[in-house]
DNA sequence: ACCTGAACACCGTTCAAGT
DNA sequence: ACCTGAACACCGTTCAAGT
């Protein structure tokens, strides 16, 4: 029987399941990556993972807590320098990488309430952001709330569907129009 | 041995299939929703299954197929008698009970060909079936495409999302500002 | 406290065999 | 042509037993 790996560090090893848990799942999406092929990677048994984390949706959900905290941030550093429309466009670029899971996202959440809770964090710090920005600019206070909704809900749009990179254009256009203080005077 | 039952009309039998399938998915789920469950409520067994549908997806893409032409018919007959407001409320409403399955469409259109090409043809459909009413009302030609995509990510967010009745309003009330043919004038 | 091997109850799917 | 019982290779998860 092999021996236990006391000898590696505690959260070293928490650490490990997370990392080979977001490579896996980021290269071929949550339902074809078993538990099994996440604990062989990470070096462990599939068993070991569980005395981690309580189930797989509980570790998709602190995978998720990684990645978005990173985005998180490099979004709120940006949004002081860069304007709406930049920022708009580096949120639907950098988030390509993580389309296979956006999907997934809104799929465990119904399931499972630690995913929803990571899903719903995350878009009350983004709308939260991007409402400051436009509440700066002048934007009408009373339509801050659902515009900015609406520009959330086009940009996952965006990441879900197969759509060419000329309409995809179009419709940013089009959607900034929307977020245009412009519109207000 | 149970006998086989080719008393039973073979389309029929089909039709118990797809009905069971629906029922459950709809009530469940597409993952809780196990074959072996749809077969004993079709009173048949799980591989009968596999000789009318080449697999769950198949199944799956069958009934979203059926409760699709049922939606997109109801839709082109109101498009002509009912405006645009009223018609993209109604989607809202009486897209509600097929929730669940709304992300599960995405889900399984990254996996499974068959999901993907029902779902391409209902955005082709519902999107060409909005676009004829927007050109219609004199809406800017260039415009009416990406417009309408933005209504339907946006509508797809809203089924997808849990949103309060308030904030829906306003998010319907902002978007049918967008949809307006006004702002051409 | 941490980790294992072995088992549990499922799952979608396949296949040889029946009618 | 249509349908079955039995099996296959998996899955997430649990648990008694080890260190």
């Amino acid at each position: 029987m092999p021996k236990n790996r006391q000898d590696l560090d505690n959260s070293l090893k928490k650490q490990m399941i997370k990392d080979s848990a977001r490579n896996i799942f980021l290269a071929d999406g949550y339902e074809k990556t078993s538990i099994t092929r996440i604990s062989k990677q990470a070096g462990v048994t599939a068993n070991t993972i569980y005395w981690y984390f309580s189930g797989k949706d509980e570790l998709f959900a602190a995978v998720l807590e990684e990645l978005i905290s990173v985005f998180v941030s490099a979004l709120s550093q940006r949004s002081e320098t860069y304007s709406l429309e930049e920022n708009l466009l580096w949120m639907l670029e950098s988030f390509q990488f993580a389309k296979p899971l956006i999907i997934t996202v809104h799929e465990r959440s119904a399931i499972s309430d630690a995913v929803a809770t990571v899903h719903n964090n995350f878009h009350n710090s983004v709308e939260s952001l991007l409402g400051k920005v436009l509440n700066e600019s002048g934007f009408e206070a009373a339509r801050i709330k659902p515009v900015i909704r609406i520009a959330s809900f086009v940009v996952e749009g965006l990441l879900m569907h197969e759509v060419s990179i000329k309409e995809k254009q179009e419709i940013v256009k089009q959607l900034l129009a929307i977020l245009s203080p412009l519109r207000d005077k």
